[in-house]
DNA sequence: TAGACCCAATCC
DNA sequence: GATTGGGTCTAC
């Protein structure tokens, strides 16, 4: 007889607390076992937490778990998996539900309750039966829009929310069809890759890390000078000391060449976890994992939480980048809980970049971090040549284009006459980037979250970029009925246009979210570029990361000001990496290199030292201005989101809570607001939010959370912690 | 005064 | 997260 304490799979902050029940049967049951129990009249999955030999008087009013409520066989986390999980709830004031539900695959998830994943994988494909566009809403005519543009057949997870495609097909305009997928590493190329020699330098760096006193080591060193090798070398070793490994890539489908050299050196020791798995292939590679058949796990941010045992090593790539932090519950950062796991199996932790976020950096700096550099590039090839083009400079433009000045357009002209690529960057989707009716001047707003609509060519319809809110392209002013509507700003449809009106003979290729939404031609576009079947290539930050084309002499960035118009105390770092990044795409190949930057801010601090390619210079000061601003890496940052029905209340609520934590005076902790955030209204809800600094949260965080577990969802309100926010 | 509506407590 | 039961508001 035993009474097993069951965590319930309810996310809620309120239910982070197991529930006993009794189990008398003779199957076997142990912690972390998963089981289904009636908790209040409905069935309920849980993971056991605790099992405790009890006597019958003892069992009191006790529910009973019978034998086959039981799902798993043996358990599905291994203990350190689940000191992962309860560390990291801690640390993000998350339910541990929550955390959970993040680490697992979703055929596993506590939620779910399908016992066993799909046997074989099928791929669910829309095909576009009517296109005649009649009676849909606008969200439905931007999906048979999206069709039209890719042969009319596309996959269903890249269509569009399964609401849209269902009210699609029953109204017979879509129709569904699977296909069988192929197993295996079929979209992965292993280039037959032959281990390298390691330069002196790379020597250096290679056994600095291995002997580094620390835990963690950040691996600074710019794109070219070998650290990939260094990855693949520091892993063979771990493989040899019978260690596993966990290499963390910002996007897989992003980093073809990591993923390729991975796969070609370890073959079937690895395990890439990426987003084109369908649910069944996912399940399959989490109990190949499980079970120890790979020894190496490739993949994006969740990766981390992969179930290897006897893990040896974490690699972070690019750790700067800032995909690695998760956006909605439990907001992890997948840095964060690389060094928690490293700690807590006993793992080195090595954080690989070019231009390190300031975190890590000042980490570094301070010794908590081993430190590492990577100074030569491998080829030994000089930076790109780099001109910053002030737009405010009169004449700049020719009377063709108001968009690419002069200088840009003849350095293109060049690259076309030579035969050699160029590369176009502007980090704003879309054709028009604002609609406003110069009459009365109603501006064409989102009316689910305030912000600007974006006029899209390619389905000619308004998007809003935050949200998601789409519709159609009013014929005139909804005010005064103008019909001559002003448009403000541009995005990557409209620079395309002007671009090909002004090198008619160029061939020109486009890549970004909107295009890129299809990962088959995305792949496709980036295939042919490199092949040569285009001479310029013109997209958002996508084109601009990763990728190497040995016949690119020539990157621009459009307008590089956008990223610093934003309200956040990253805008700087974004701006100085999006920079650095575009000029670095330039110095590939074994040609000169040319880069130009055009700009409203030519002086901007970002911009200059971002196009010199000086992270020295920008880090000292950065992190100047984030000292005298009281921003991180000097404090420690906690958004508090509240959310409720009206405005007023939300307001209240969030005044409440910072009255709240007032109370507790803690000197050290600052508090601002409660302000309306950039994203003000999400799902119907007003949103304001608190934001909390401090130079060590360590004592708020436990009073924070018992604050937020009894006020927080009080009168109608939705509480939301995001520990170490990176926005607000 | 019934029904709608809101809120907080409860779940083992 | 879902259900429940009590309290208050509201329309006739």
């Amino acid at each position: 007889m035993w009474r097993v304490d069951v965590l319930l799979e309810i996310v809620s902050r309120g239910l982070d607390r197991t529930f006993s029940y009794f189990y008398c049967g003779k199957k076997s049951l142990d912690i972390y076992f998963r089981v289904l129990v009636d908790f209040n009249g409905r069935s309920l999955m849980g993971f056991v937490l605790k099992k405790k030999e009890i006597s019958k008087e003892e069992i009191g009013d006790l529910k009973e778990i019978k034998e086959e409520n039981i799902v798993d066989e043996e358990p599905l986390l291994s203990p350190s998996l689940f000191q992962l999980a309860e560390v990291v709830a801690n640390y993000y004031l998350a339910s541990r539900a929550r955390v959970l539900q993040s680490m697992l695959p979703r055929s596993l998830s506590p939620r779910r309750s399908s016992l066993k994943g799909v046997k074989i994988a099928y791929e669910t494909y829309v095909k576009l039966l009517d296109d005649s566009e009649k009676d849909l809403s606008p969200k439905q005519l931007e999906c048979v829009r999206l069709l039209k543009e890719n042969n009319y057949e596309i996959r269903k997870k890249e269509a569009g929310s399964p609401s849209i495609l269902k009210a699609l097909s029953s109204k017979g305009v879509i129709s569904f069809f699977r296909v069988e997928k192929k197993r295996g590493l079929h979209r992965i190329k292993a280039f037959p890759h032959e281990k390298l020699e390691l330069t002196p330098a790379q020597k250096e760096a290679f056994f600095g890390i291995l002997k580094a006193k620390q835990d963690v080591t950040l691996l600074e060193g710019v794109t070219g000078s070998g650290k990939t090798e260094i990855y693949l070398q520091l892993s063979e070793k771990a493989l040899e000391e019978g260690k596993s490994v966990i290499m963390l890539v910002p996007e897989i489908n992003l980093t073809p060449q990591m993923v390729s050299y991975f796969a070609a050196r370890f073959h079937e020791k690895v395990a890439i976890l990426h987003s084109g798995l369908t649910e069944g292939e996912r399940y399959d590679e989490y109990r190949r994992i499980a079970k120890g058949e790979a020894q190496i796990v490739i993949g994006a941010r969740s990766a981390v939480f992969a179930p290897l045992k006897n893990v040896g090593l974490i690699i972070l790539d690019e750790e700067h980048v800032e995909s690695y932090k998760q956006e909605t519950a439990p907001f992890y950062h997948a840095r964060e809980v690389a060094i928690m796991r490293g700690k807590i199996e006993g793992a080195r932790v090595l954080l690989g970049s070019a231009t390190p976020s300031l975190e890590s950096r000042a980490r570094a700096h301070k010794g908590v971090y081993a430190f590492v550099e990577l100074k030569e590039r491998v080829n030994g090839k000089a930076l790109p040549k780099v001109r910053i083009l002030d737009l405010r400079t009169p004449d700049i433009f020719t009377k063709a284009s108001d968009k690419i000045s002069r200088p840009l357009l003849y350095a293109l002209k060049e690259r076309l006459e030579k035969g050699e690529q160029s590369l176009l960057l502007l980090n704003r989707r879309g054709y028009w980037t604002g609609i406003e009716c110069p009459d009365c001047g109603h501006l064409f707003m989102c009316p689910d979250c305030g912000g600007y609509l974006t006029y899209h060519m390619s389905d000619q319809l308004l998007k809003c970029h935050h949200c998601g809110y789409v519709e159609e392209y009013p014929e005139c002013c909804p005010q005064c009925h103008n019909t001559k509507l002003r448009r403000i700003g541009y995005g990557t449809e409209r620079l395309e246009r002007d671009l090909r009106d002004l090198l008619p003979e160029a061939r020109i290729a486009r890549l970004d979210r909107d295009v890129g939404r299809v990962s088959k031609k995305m792949e496709e576009i980036l295939e042919d570029f490199r092949a040569g079947k285009y001479d310029i290539l013109l997209g958002t930050q996508m084109i601009a990361k990763g990728h190497d084309f040995p016949n690119l002499t020539l990157a621009g960035m459009a307008l590089a000001d956008i990223g610093l118009a934003l309200p956040s105390y990253r805008s700087s770092e974004r701006t100085f990496n999006l920079v650095t990044q575009t000029v670095g795409r330039a110095g590939r190949s074994e040609k000169n290199g040319e880069a130009f930057i055009q700009t409203f801010n030519p002086e901007h601090y970002a911009i200059v030292l971002g196009a010199r390619q000086d992270y020295e210079a920008f880090f000292r000061y950065e992190m100047k201005m984030r000292h005298d601003n009281e921003e991180p890496p000097y404090v420690y940052m906690l958004t508090l989101y509240v959310s409720a029905k009206s405005e007023e209340r939300s307001f209240q609520g969030a005044s409440d809570l910072r009255a709240m934590i007032e109370e507790l005076k803690l000197n050290d902790l600052r508090i601002i607001g409660p302000f309306t955030p950039y994203i003000s209204v999400s799902q119907g809800l007003y949103r304001k939010v608190l934001l909390l600094k401090a130079r060590d949260m360590s004592r708020l965080k436990p009073k924070l959370k018992e604050i937020i577990e009894t006020y927080g969802q009080r009168g109608g309100l939705k509480t939301e912690v995001n520990v170490d926010p990176l926005d607000y």
